[in-house]
DNA sequence: ATTATATTGCACACGACTGTGCAAGTTACG
DNA sequence: CGTAACTTGCACAGTCGTGTGCAATATAAT
């Protein structure tokens, strides 16, 4: 295998990435453009264009749950702010998968690859609402969806407004503690005394 | 015109209703067959299938406007749970509207529908930032944006988990006053102070 | 330099969907 | 009734996307 080839080979998961959060159903044709390849030249590197899905989803997958495999900590609140933090590193990735989680035959695909991160969400939020952070008005498993819907308009917005990193970084953080309960000044405290949630 | 052309019109438009947020380019057979007519005959009622779509997106903001036309109240924040308390009655057309508002060549027009709507609740945002009911450590433009999208996955949640009337009526404004600032009890205190607020 | 590896352009088959024309059928309505 | 309004089925053209075959060309690597 030649070098350039692989090289390529990103250019298309970056292209596709990049291209299929404008238009979910973007052609191979402009994929391959923007990478800067001929649409016949895609079918050199993934046999078929579920193929090219399969992998943005799954690799996508892997590295979100690498983001968040290392958190951990003792109140369920700051965990989630935690896993809302770490989230913000992979936006691209996320964003693909969310656009998948809804629409095409790919959906069971992403569902299966995002569940670890479902689970330690609903986890959190199941631990919270027994110790009273987190509120308990609505149940968890609805809770969970929500918070990942405000995390999931949270990036969003970050992404298409280019806001500021700091500043994208709080924003998904604060979404996410007051869908779970928490006033706006309570999540602006909790996140200002735990310098872990600081942006780095 | 015969009244069972009127009729068939109708059914054409909720058929389309359900179809598209199932599947939001569901191809015209779909929608003539759940309405219980022949894909050819779609075409004696709307020309084209984008004007069957217009139809859609300005009937259905219209419907918006007028439910929320009537909203006032000197209380910003009890004027937001309003809005949202009246939004929940048009849940259909708001999710056909929402789907096209992101995708699609249509996204003009959708934009243009929800418009006044949009001013409305962005007004009572700033008017709530002044007068400190509302959270101001996120721009009034963007913080609009995100109770929008609060507001539609309240709405998204409530009507595929089938929810009763009441709880999701209640969801709705719950996640629209967290949004804005509230702590989970504080929205749940104003919305039981409020009997305008109430389910009918 | 030579060779294996990639890329390209073009042609083609295939499928899904839209929009149109037209003749034959069905149904509401006066 | 009988007629005008509506529906249907079918055939067809046009568009756009996928996936493949193949010969020509460019490029990395030894």
């Amino acid at each position: 295998m030649r070098r350039d080839a692989v090289e390529n080979r990103e250019a298309l998961l970056a292209a596709a990435r990049i291209e299929l959060n404008l238009d979910a159903d973007a052609p191979l044709e402009a994929i391959a453009a923007r990478a800067g390849l001929s649409r016949r030249s895609v079918y050199g590197h993934f046999a078929t264009r579920d193929d090219l899905l399969r992998e943005l989803i799954t690799s996508g997958a892997t590295r979100v749950a690498g983001a968040v495999a290392g958190v951990d900590h003792e109140h369920p609140v700051v965990r989630l702010a935690l896993i809302a933090s770490r989230l913000w590193r992979e936006v691209e990735d996320i964003r693909v998968m969310a656009v998948f989680a809804v629409r095409g035959p790919l959906k069971g695909l992403t569902a299966d690859a995002l569940a670890p991160l479902r689970a330690r969400v609903a986890e959190a939020i199941a631990e919270g609402a027994r110790d009273g952070s987190v509120r308990g008005d609505i149940p968890v498993a609805r809770l969970a969806r929500l918070v990942e819907d405000a995390a999931l308009s949270a990036l969003a917005e970050a992404s298409t407004d280019a806001m500021p990193g700091p500043a994208a970084h709080r924003l998904v953080m604060l979404l996410v503690l007051g869908t779970v309960g928490l006033s706006a000044d309570a999540a602006a405290a909790l996140i200002d005394s735990h310098p872990e949630l600081d942006w780095s």
